[in-house]
DNA sequence: CTATTGCTTTGATTCAGATCAAGCGGGGAA
DNA sequence: TTCCCCGCTTGATCTGAATCAAAGCAATAG
């Protein structure tokens, strides 16, 4: 499943905002009416911890607004994002108590949030939300092995310019936006988390980054506005990845 | 769940000399009765490639014997290892026909496959089938992501001792090995391939495979069989590596 | 018993990206 | 207004792994 194909496959769940990825438009309105019951918001600052890797976790949830990175780190301090949830995303492994990695709040993050107990049951009474699961797992772990190859084989521009293909991509799949023009829009990322999400320092982000400019590949206004004034052009510079593998 | 818990959440399905890991403990006769009639044997000599990426896959499969890996390469040739198939393990996306990666069988190899179409209406009917298979996708996704961690930050000696632990640990539970003695093993990939896994090249594989010999991390019979004295040397050598994620 | 072939090791050199270090610029607090 | 802080850029240097090159070794074919 592409991105662009999301919109016709979820639903709204009650009155929430978005459209929750694992709710999928096979739901009735029994199965609606047992998620408004279950459902509750928490929302989070900038920078926050929503879940450190070990700790238990009594819910699943979608994103609703707001930016979340999933990261492993080693003793030393060492750091590799390994997830990056956007609106929609969903979050929690149903079967599963604890959590292998950190969630964190990258902008101020609001979290639409089902108790894990009457979810897994619901799951259990209705298959096509388990499929629907199985789906969406399978989805992230096709972009995790992409991203292996790009964290293994790609050079530091490659993995510059394959990051901001996905986020134009996604951020063009939520706008709902006409192909027209020049694709826009803002990094919802530091240069040290992109340095995190790509296995760099940050001092190469903001030179290739920079070079990417230089070489007109891509302009920016102030540091964080991107303006891709030909996607083509980016997708080559990523190397191999016309599909634009998902993160997460 | 840990590999050590695997034989007793798996059965075998009729002669199979193997547990199939999607074949679950909850299965009934009923189930294994259709996994008999819908099952067949394929193999393949070493070197052979199973399946291409992009190309059609019509069933799913067990590996009974051998080894498989699945890998995704770019158009000028770089190529990266995204798993590690050994035997019992599964291949195949239920609810997906084409495959993002090659599938290629390093030594000779015997799959057991299902059908995909009747596999796909049996999970329908037996949801815990779904359920394990998500509970597996789940337990590759933390894998992929381990692996990301390995690929994005880890020194080319900590990938390599990584490598070890993974395949000692994998190898002690298909042996069901008692936990005294040194572990011993037969490296399964030619150096070639253990580069295309870390995201190295083959001289650096085996200038550190040197060195980790030298150091007496580990010892070497021949070029292929490794002696651990020492696991938990090895373990730290890895990094923080302590939970072992396993490669698919 | 050679020759060939595929895998592996080892050495010399190069280079992409890390590290160390300095400075810029904009926004918020005092 | 001024100062400070934070995120970012840029420069100089260093280094771990890649690249280029040559041999060793064991198995197989002739």
């Amino acid at each position: 499943m592409t991105l662009h194909e999301v919109p016709t496959l979820l639903h709204r769940c009650g009155d929430c905002p978005i459209r929750h990825r694992a709710v999928c438009a096979r739901c009735d309105s029994e199965e609606l009416a047992t998620l408004e019951q279950i459902k509750y918001y928490r929302s989070y600052q900038a920078g926050q911890t929503v879940i450190w890797s070990g700790d238990k976790m009594d819910f699943v949830a979608s994103v609703v607004t707001g930016i979340a990175t999933l990261t492993q780190t080693m003793e030393d301090g060492r750091r590799q994002m390994v997830g990056l949830l956007l609106p929609s995303d969903f979050v929690g492994r149903p079967g599963r108590q604890t959590v292998a990695y950190d969630v964190t709040a990258t902008t101020d993050l609001l979290m639409c949030c089902f108790r894990r107990k009457p979810f897994e049951e619901m799951m259990q009474k209705t298959p096509h939300v388990g499929q629907r699961l199985l789906e969406m797992t399978l989805d992230e772990l096709d972009a995790a092995r992409e991203w292996m190859l790009l964290l293994g084989r790609k050079t530091a521009r490659e993995k510059i310019a394959s990051l901001l293909a996905i986020i134009a991509r996604r951020d063009a799949a939520l706008k709902l936006r006409e192909s027209n023009g020049p694709m826009t829009f803002d990094l919802p990322l530091t240069r040290e988390e992109m340095a995190d999400y790509l296995g760099l320092t940050l001092e190469t982000v903001s030179r290739q980054v920079s070079a990417l400019k230089r070489d007109g590949v891509i302009s920016l206004e102030g540091k964080r506005h991107v303006i891709v004034a030909d996607f083509a052009r980016l997708l080559e510079e990523a190397g191999d990845d016309s599909d634009g593998g998902l993160p997460v």
